[in-house]
DNA sequence: AAAGCAAAAAGTGCATGCAATTGCCTGTGC
DNA sequence: GCACAGGCAATTGCATGCACTTTTTGCTTT
């Protein structure tokens, strides 16, 4: 290789580019229908056309990207019918995800999540959205891995991603934050309480709510399409 | 290219890589941590070692197979306890399928499944295990197109084909068609009633059982790993 | 002026070559 | 006889080059 891949974190190239496209398409720094030139791509990080050409591979079995044969790779664009049905989805993981970790977190994994909830809510009261995210990640993680269950977990995180661009938004929608609370508020109470059913429907409802909240957010997404390349 | 790459689909050739690679994989012809070396491959396939490399990639980005940088990749090995864990994952997917499919397939969708299945009786009784799996796969595929959620769709075609490999031999157990049988038609029967929670209980409950068939099978297949590449 | 066509430009797809890394093998010291 | 170091063969990782496909551009024709 010539340069220095600075600032980059370590694996092999493709490794690296996969995270370096795949972190600007789920950041929204890459917007959906931008085109995915290789040269480009690999002139910006520095690397031969090849590892770019195989993190795109990989992106698009991810679904992050498509590729047209001979005319080259885009960042995904979703419909509004393949949005709502990712949502929709997300809303059923969720819940499985809720409704295991009721029966299955173990005591310590119940206080770490009762803990992290509440110390959420300063955020709530600070309005500090920013900090808030940062915690709504966390706590949806820990459901997640609460869950007991590594397939279903994967499956989670991989369709949340897919989601990112679409959510970033919603917690600029006012009284928002202290929604999500309240929302988490009653997962975290039913799942301490060991009641699977309410988890489930707790943690349901709250990805509808936030699809709803986004949704509006997609549509208006659609205009822009080109920006700079990386 | 330098030869014909004779009877394999159309696409590009790393398209029909990802697929004659995916497919031995899935049917269990190249084993759970064989050694897949880009060399072979690509001389099996009379392509250059490109187009493999790209394949294995997004083969690993899959799930399929498993890279270690500098050290080659395998077909992916599954612990006894991943392995249960896409068990259970399958189980609340197929449940969701079933459960959307009961409130969403159109009348001429329910009449096809009713139909289908009715035609695999006949298989059960000839007990041609070969044909009934054929109609199996439809069966499932049906749910999985009914629930008219495509990603959902595109989560469990995915686990599908990863569980395959364990999948394949369950029918050999004795009597085991007859159940599957059964088993169908009680998520038929209920799917018709427009039952959403009985069909998800009713293909939870097939999967679970399927499950514990193919456990035994993935016990044994632990001993062979060698065989000649492709 | 609009439509059609052809040639050029751009960009993708694959093959090949070389550098780098790993694993093995041998040889030496203890 | 065993452990470890050094070197060698095998294999992966990436860069580069060329062929082929698509798109664009500029000209011709109506």
């Amino acid at each position: 290789m010539s340069g220095k891949r600075s600032l980059i974190r370590s694996g092999t190239t493709v490794d690296q580019m996969v995270r370096a496209i795949g972190d600007r398409i789920v950041t929204g720094y890459l917007r959906p229908g931008e085109k995915l030139d290789e040269a480009s791509l690999a002139a910006r990080f520095d690397v031969s056309r090849t590892p770019v050409r195989e993190a795109l591979g990989q992106l698009s079995a991810m679904g992050l990207v498509e590729r047209r044969p001979n005319r080259g790779a885009i960042v995904a664009v979703v419909t509004q019918e393949h949005l709502a049905s990712m949502f929709e989805s997300m809303a059923e993981l969720e819940a499985i995800c809720a409704r295991f970790s009721a029966e299955r977190m173990t005591s310590s994994e119940r206080r770490g999540l009762e803990i992290e909830h509440q110390a959420s809510a300063r955020m709530v009261q600070l309005g500090a959205e920013e900090d808030y995210e940062y915690f709504n990640t966390e706590f949806h993680s820990r459901l997640y891995r609460g869950a007991h269950n590594t397939h279903i977990h994967d499956l989670t995180v991989m369709t949340r991603s897919r989601l990112a661009p679409f959510r970033r938004a919603q917690f600029m929608l006012p009284g928002r934050l202290a929604k999500s609370w309240q929302e988490h508020d009653l997962i975290v109470t039913a799942i301490m309480r060991g009641d699977s059913v309410a988890a489930g429907k707790a943690a349901r409802d709250h990805v509808s709510i936030v699809s709803e909240a986004s949704a509006v957010f997609a549509t208006d997404d659609r205009k822009p399409i080109r920006r700079d390349v990386a």
